[in-house]
DNA sequence: CGATCCATTGAAAGACTTCAATTAATGTGG
DNA sequence: CCACATTAATTGAAGTCTTTCAATGGATCG
């Protein structure tokens, strides 16, 4: 988890990310305490691991720019990816401050991050009340996401999950303004990845992508994903929208 | 949804749940404000929905007695349940005020609610950040949960997951007080939502459970569970545990 | 140009589901 | 307290979705 050392900080006030319309606004007071808030700016290269599990953080972060998945171990060797982490999400609050965290956090592209101190967070609750209440959003919503993924995991067919998979990844990175003028955006989740945030094994994931992708409601390739016919994967996964927009950003 | 009319409302006070070990302590002061934001408190008949899926709600709850659990329906007809609910459990952050639930939540039993008007959850944030911070780590410890069972659902065989539900559901109905002389606790869930948590069919539950009853483990019956050989069931099932106590109650 | 990671394929074995009934338990009204 | 209705639990058998094992092909990289 050694981060890459110093690096130029982004002031909050011209954070990119606030310029997105898939966030909520914020008072000037508030960013400026947001910005007192944040002690640290690193990066992290793919594929390291942000929080292990079994491990004690005392920090939490912001996603500033990235890619990364959180996830449980088990002791059969399996994986269980619970959630993808994309531009903004804020990563800590799942668990008690100094507690075991009982999941790990890890890179799929080079990540940026912004730290907090956790024993700080008091500070948010008695001194700004609508970032608290942003905070508690935040989990809350969260949750939905994981919910998603267990109707899927629990009631889908793979066909199905993969679709979903394939509708949600792809809008929560457009709302993050990482669609291109092709009408694509980056998608650095390899099948293994996929396979364990579905509950699939490899092979099966590998041959379910390979159905699904003649049916040329999307095109994935180069690390990309673009979705052409949104309406045939909405149909055939039985897609359910959660909103996008309007999320608090800390 | 219709409640069965006034009931003997409980003094914040004087909560029994208060006293149980698993419930982190207030001071007077919030637990004052806690009586001030309660509105109301109700009874639902088993089978009852507190929430229906597709609905707006507008008020929060805390489940002071009874069982339910948070599901979702799908197009197919199929359903997920994606927790169960105890006393002490905290209901309604989950979405945003005035929007529609994404899940439902029904009742196992008998049900006794207290009720709080969502409009006025600013005032917690406003007025008591320590209420406010234990209602995000209700949200966090939630996601935990949920967590969990995507784990389950997506990485387990059918038999660990059934001994995991009953170890997790025997363990959180224990640390609330409900455990009997004879070890046992009430048991409320039939077979179908043990099936519709775990995502497998009704049949394929039904042969799972009996294997695992075979093994001597535990004992289901009259509606009760008791678990008589925790650590074979602990083993079989790659058991992972949560923090049960000095959890905050609203 | 090996080394490595990711994607792909074939074939066989299993876990789990579905369909279709039957039995047991629980509850209700007379 | 019994007859009937309803819900929950069981069982058998057949089918299929998914996994596992075992290799092979492709791409990327220092």
């Amino acid at each position: 988890m050694s981060d890459s050392g110093p690096v130029a900080v982004t002031p909050c006030r011209a954070c990119p990310l606030r310029k997105k319309s898939a966030f909520a606004a914020n008072t000037e007071e508030e960013i400026d305490f947001i910005q007192s808030f944040k002690t640290d700016e690193f990066v992290l290269p793919a594929q390291a691991k942000l929080i292990r599990e079994g491990t004690k953080t005392g920090e939490l972060y912001t996603l500033l720019d990235g890619w990364a998945f959180r996830f449980r171990t088990l002791s059969s060797g399996g994986r269980q990816i619970l959630n993808f982490l994309l531009p903004g999400d804020f990563i800590g609050m799942q668990q008690k401050v100094n507690t075991d965290s009982s999941f790990g956090v890890e890179l799929l592209t080079e990540g940026r991050f912004c730290k907090f101190p956790a024993e700080r967070i008091w500070d948010v609750y008695k001194q700004q009340p609508t970032l608290a209440y942003d905070i508690t959003w935040i989990a809350a919503n969260e949750e939905l996401i994981v919910d998603e993924n267990l109707v899927s995991v629990g009631r889908r067919s793979a066909m199905q999950r993969v679709g979903m998979l394939l509708i949600h990844l792809f809008k929560r990175a457009e709302s993050v303004g990482m669609r291109a003028e092709d009408g694509s955006v980056p998608f650095p989740v390899t099948q293994q990845h996929m396979a364990d945030a579905l509950g699939l094994s490899l092979v099966h994931m590998n041959r379910t992508l390979q159905s699904l992708k003649a049916s040329g409601a999307f095109r994935m390739n180069a690390g990309r994903l673009a979705i052409d016919r949104p309406d045939a994967l909405n149909r055939m996964s039985d897609y359910f929208t959660l909103p996008l927009r309007g999320r608090p950003l800390i």
